[in-house]
Order: C-alpha cells, then sequence, then structure tokens
RNA sequence: GUCCGGUUCGUCUAGGGGUCUAGGACACCGCCCUUUCACGGCGGCAACACGGGUUCGAAUCCCGUACCGGAUACCA
C-alpha cells in the first residue's frame, strides 16, 4: 500500500515555524516512500479561520516548495459528512445526547480557565458522570424532538484502555477513565475537531498521520473514534515541540514575526537552506553531516531519526544580530555562498528586482541552463570582451562570500549595481575621517588611475567603461596592474598600502567589508572607480 | 490536580552497556592569513539533571526524585 500523509493546518494565523517543520517531515516522508502528500485546511473554527490566514499558510508553503500532490481539501467543505457520522453513531448507540445547557464563554483566558477548573475537579472527577449518558432512548429522541438543543457526545465504554504503538514516542495506551465522553457534534449543529479529523482522515485514506506531540491525548480521542466507527487507525507519529529560548511556548504574541515562515521569506532567506535548517530540528539522520539538499533529506529521511525531547529555537529578542536561530542565519550564509551559481541567480535578480537596481542587459542571452562558473572560466581565459552577464555573474560570486542574506545582495552590496548608495558611517570614521590626507589622495589616486589605465576588459564592455574610449593610459584596468600601481602610489605618499585600500573601498562600495580590495577595483570597472574616488560626497556627510 | 512525554556543551545534535579522559555543528574566545572584514585555516572554552540499583563495567538498562513540556474545551 503506497502512502498517503497530509499536512492539515488551521487557518488562524500565519504558517508557524513549527507547523512548517510539521509540513516538511510530512512531506520528506511521503517522497522517501513514494507515496502522496496531501494538504487539509481544517476550517471549522468559523470564528477563528480567515481566508488572510489560509493564504498566508498557502504562500509559505509554496516558498518552501511542497506542493501537495492532490486537490487541498477544505474541512469545512465535509461539515455534512461529518455530521451525519456523529449521528450514525447515535443511531447505534454508541453516542448519546447531552442535553446539559452549553457553558457561557469566559472571559478570562480560555486555557487557563480549563487549567483551573481540572485542577479543582483533581482526580476525583469521574469522566462517566454525565446525567444524560444513560438516559432511556425514548426521552432522548422526545426532547430533540420538542426542540430541546443537545450536543452529541462520544459514549466512551467503561472499561479497557486505548492504545496505538506511536512510531516515535513507542507504545501509548491510556485508561478509559481518563478520557472523558468528547462532544462530536455541537449543540448548533457543527462538528467539532477530533470528530473532523477522523471523519477526513478515512475520506482521504490517510494511512500515517504526522503531526505535533501536542496532539498525543487527542490521538486516544480519535483511535475512540476509529473504532466506534469500525474503521482502521492509521500509524501515528508525533513530533517533539519547537519551543522559545525560555522553554516555553513560541507564539506570536510572545516572540512577534521570528516565528512566521513569510519573515523569513521575506529577510532574504534561500527556502533550501531553511528547509535544511527545520528538518535538523528534531530530526538526525544520525551522522555528523549538516548540509543536505533535498534529495539527500528525502533519502535520509525516516521516522526513527525523529528524537522524543523538544528543540529550542534559539534567538534573542534583544539582540539584532540574533534575531533568529544563529544556526538559520549561518546555513543560509553557507547555502549563499555555496550554493550553484545558477541557483543563486534567480534569487539574486528577483532581490535586484524588488530594489529597482536590476538591469535587463545583465541577462542578456543567459544560456539556459547557464553553468555561471564556467561561463565565467570560460570568459576570461579566451580574454574576450566581457560581457554584462558574464560580469554580473562573476560580482554575484565575488561579493556572495561574505553575506548572510539575499537582502545583503541590495544593501551591503548596492554599490556595484548602482551609483545611488549610501555610506557606512562607521565605514567613513574608520577608513577616511581618521586619515585627513585621504580628502587629497583619493581624488590624486583617481588621476595616477586615469593616467596609467586604458577601460579595457575586464571587467565588462558593455557598461560604462565603454563610454571611456581609448582615453587615458595603455594598462588595462585588471587586478595585477592595478596591485603595482596603488603599491607605487602608497610608497609615494609614504603611507600604508591598507589606508589607501581602505580608503578607496569606503569611496567605492560605502561599506568598510568585502572582498580583496583588487577585485573590487575592477568589478567596478575603471570610469566608475575614477569618479567615486573624486566624489567629495562621503566627505561632507 | 490527573494523565502522558522528555532531560548529553548556551543552542542544534552524535551516541543505545566497554572503542566516551563523550564526537560534530552553530555561537563565543584566541591565533594565522590579509589592505579592511562578518570569507578561509588552526586551536580553545563548554555537557551525560540528581539519587539509588542491575552489572566486572552505565551517558547508555531499571526504580525514584527534581525540573521542563504537552494534554485535560460544545478550540484546532
Amino acid at each position: 500500500m503506497t502512502s498517503r500523509v497530509r499536512f492539515a493546518p488551521s487557518p488562524t494565523g500565519y504558517l508557524h515555524i513549527g507547523s512548517a517543520r510539521t509540513a516538511l517531515f510530512n512531506y520528506l516522508y511521503a517522497r522517501h516512500t513514494g507515496g502522496k502528500f496531501l494538504l487539509r485546511i481544517e476550517d471549522t473554527d468559523l470564528a477563528r479561520s480567515t481566508e488572510e490566514s489560509t493564504r498566508s499558510i498557502l504562500d509559505g508553503l509554496e516558498w518552501l516548495g511542497f506542493q501537495p500532490d492532490e486537490e487541498i481539501v477544505f474541512q469545512s467543505n465535509n461539515a455534512d459528512k461529518h455530521r451525519a457520522a456523529a449521528l450514525h453513531l447515535l443511531e447505534e448507540g454508541k453516542a448519546y445526547r447531552d442535553f446539559t445547557p452549553k457553558e457561557a464563554p469566559t472571559d478570562a483566558n480560555v486555557k487557563d480557565a480549563i487549567k483551573q477548573r481540572a485542577r479543582e475537579q483533581g482526580a476525583d472527577k469521574n469522566m462517566r458522570d454525565n446525567p444524560y449518558r444513560d438516559l432511556p432512548r425514548e426521552e432522548s429522541d422526545a426532547r430533540a424532538a420538542a426542540g430541546e438543543p443537545f450536543a452529541i457526545r462520544l459514549k466512551v465504554p467503561l472499561a479497557g484502555k486505548t492504545s496505538f504503538e506511536d512510531q516515535v514516542y513507542g507504545l501509548q495506551e491510556r485508561d478509559y477513565a481518563d478520557t472523558e465522553d468528547l462532544v462530536l457534534l455541537r449543540s448548533d449543529g457543527h462538528p467539532l475537531y477530533n470528530l473532523a479529523v477522523v471523519c477526513d482522515d478515512i475520506e482521504m485514506k490517510i494511512t500515517h498521520v504526522i503531526r505535533g506531540q501536542d496532539h498525543l491525548t487527542n490521538t486516544h480521542k480519535q483511535v475512540l473514534i476509529y473504532e466506534a466507527l469500525g474503521a482502521e487507525p492509521p500509524v501515528f507519529a508525533h513530533l517533539p515541540l519547537i519551543m522559545a529560548p525560555n522553554k516555553g511556548k513560541l507564539s506570536k504574541r510572545k516572540h512577534g514575526e521570528v516565528v512566521s515562515m513569510t519573515t523569513y521569506r521575506d529577510a532574504g532567506f534561500v527556502a533550501a537552506a531553511f528547509r535544511n535548517f527545520l528538518a535538523l530540528l528534531g530530526w538526525s539522520a544520525g551522522e555528523e553531516k549538516e548540509i543536505y539538499s533535498m534529495e539527500e533529506l528525502i533519502e535520509k529521511f525516516s521516522l526513527d531519526g525523529i528524537h522524543r525531547s523538544n528543540a529550542v529555537f534559539n534567538f534573542s529578542q534583544d539582540d539584532p544580530r540574533k534575531w533568529t536561530d544563529d544556526k538559520a542565519i549561518w546555513m543560509n550564509a553557507e547555502y549563499i555562498r555555496t550554493m550553484p551559481l545558477d541557483d543563486l541567480f534567480p534569487l539574486v535578480k528577483a532581490e535586484l528586482k524588488a530594489n529597482k537596481l536590476w538591469k535587463d542587459e545583465y541577462a542578456d542571452d543567459i544560456p539556459e541552463p547557464a553553468n555561471g562558473l564556467e561561463l565565467i572560466a570560460k570568459s576570461y581565459s579566451a580574454n574576450s570582451p566581457i560581457d554584462s552577464t558574464v560580469w554580473f555573474l562573476y560580482t554575484v560570486d565575488l561579493i556572495r562570500q561574505r553575506f548572510f542574506t539575499l537582502k545583503d545582495f541590495s544593501s551591503q552590496g548596492r554599490a556595484y549595481f548602482s551609483e545611488d548608495f549610501d555610506f557606512d558611517p562607521a565605514a567613513i570614521a574608520k577608513n577616511l575621517t581618521k586619515f585627513p590626507d585621504l580628502k587629497e589622495w583619493m581624488p590624486e589616486l583617481a588621476d595616477r588611475f586615469e593616467a596609467e589605465f586604458t577601460a579595457s576588459s575586464p571587467p565588462y564592455e558593455g557598461g560604462v567603461d565603454a563610454a571611456l574610449g581609448g582615453r587615458g593610459g595603455s594598462l588595462p584596468f585588471s587586478e595585477p596592474n592595478i596591485e603595482t600601481v596603488v603599491k607605487a602610489f602608497t610608497e609615494e605618499k609614504g603611507t600604508k598600502l591598507g589606508v589607501i585600500m581602505n580608503g578607496a573601498r569606503t569611496l567605492l562600495t560605502g561599506v568598510a567589508v568585502g572582498p580583496s580590495m583588487l577585485s573590487v577595483f575592477e568589478v567596478i570597472g575603471l570610469e566608475r572607480t575614477l569618479m567615486r574616488l573624486r566624489s567629495q560626497v562621503a566627505w561632507n556627510l
């Protein structure tokens, strides 16, 4: 039998990081076993479900790359079937009508109120003491016919226990005495969660239920429903929870946007990196490897690699540099600097486009699929004129080494793609104003460059350097030549190379960090280098 | 309260009776490289919750305690 799993979020908010991991594990299980990954939106809580949440959850799943294999099921569409199932159980005497008036909702926190009540009842609570449990059928029918409102509760057997073999937590047993006669159908006729889930899982022919450990006790109730319905329960596998740094619950209310999937998408995370990070939260292949491609994840994933203990999602709300888990940031950086250039290319393109930094000429005639690095190597080695696509790929490859998110391409990396970039005040202080001589020296260096160099490839011919034509000297503006000229210049001024290089870096890129300065000069190109070295803008800030 | 789980470096984790003076990764610290740097290289700091058993031997098995978490709803 081929496996069928489902991810079943309730649309009462965005896609939570824990839910995202549940989706991932379901997806991996389905792919690993060659089964189907299904999606069901559990929108039976009319009061809290919103279409906007559904949208946001779908967006999150799409970003992560988990497309369902069959049409999305909306639980609310099946309400009639759920109702029919409840009525059927009533008919069979496996459920009964409860005429107890519905309790007015407390104004206090619901969870706390429930906990409070449970504590008060203590161990003395008899789960079978509902006065309507054994109401004669005729009387029940008569009262219902008379229009008295009622809820339908499952008639949990007096003695015995539910049990199931959880694939993660092992054998789970629970005495019937510890499970109350749960409500299947509300007095307003709406089916409740446990009934709806069981009916839908049966209907969708779900074979494996993989979900959060917070459902462990629900599972006993659901097993009871399966039994009453005469259906075979699926295999269950419960996942450990993802907690906040204080080991408490991770919630939007307390922790804000760090728990939302869209936050990561918007913060410049690479979906593959985040998936990889998520996979390692509560699961391990039992080896020291940490970076897994989707294919490797699918191949290695198994239910016995899942842990039983909760994992902490580590971040610090007061430290902007640790706004989310360190390891997630590291992994994202790792992906950015090591992933195939061709995979990175569309992501950078999107980022630049979103910031109006993209130029169509960057991707004039990029062969599909292009092997970016090979393309670069070929163009450089052939010493042929370099076109803008190659320049772009080369530049991206150069600057990605120190980037952490895709956002860096449009912020820290802005100066490579635009004349309109900001100067980091710290960089100005450290590399410019500390050495007042640079105010004269930098334009002088520009003059020297202009005298020595001619604008030839690299970097790229279609760019601004073309405008320079054959003016100036005769040396190509390339790394070894630049080094010679800058070194000579430094000696003349009797200063250190670092002073000149870092001053130029600040003027050329606006920031204090980046690749080797020789590469930066080359990639920025002669024309822009001259302009920026001569510009007094940074000095006047 | 009751039921159910869990407990290895700050965090994610390896480990399932001897190979554990407990391995890796992130973070942190130091050194190196270097024109700077959040790249890279090398190194360091740092953990088996506690107490009893079982055993020649326990991080690993059993019991208890503590702590943490989940559930306990006419929410999902």
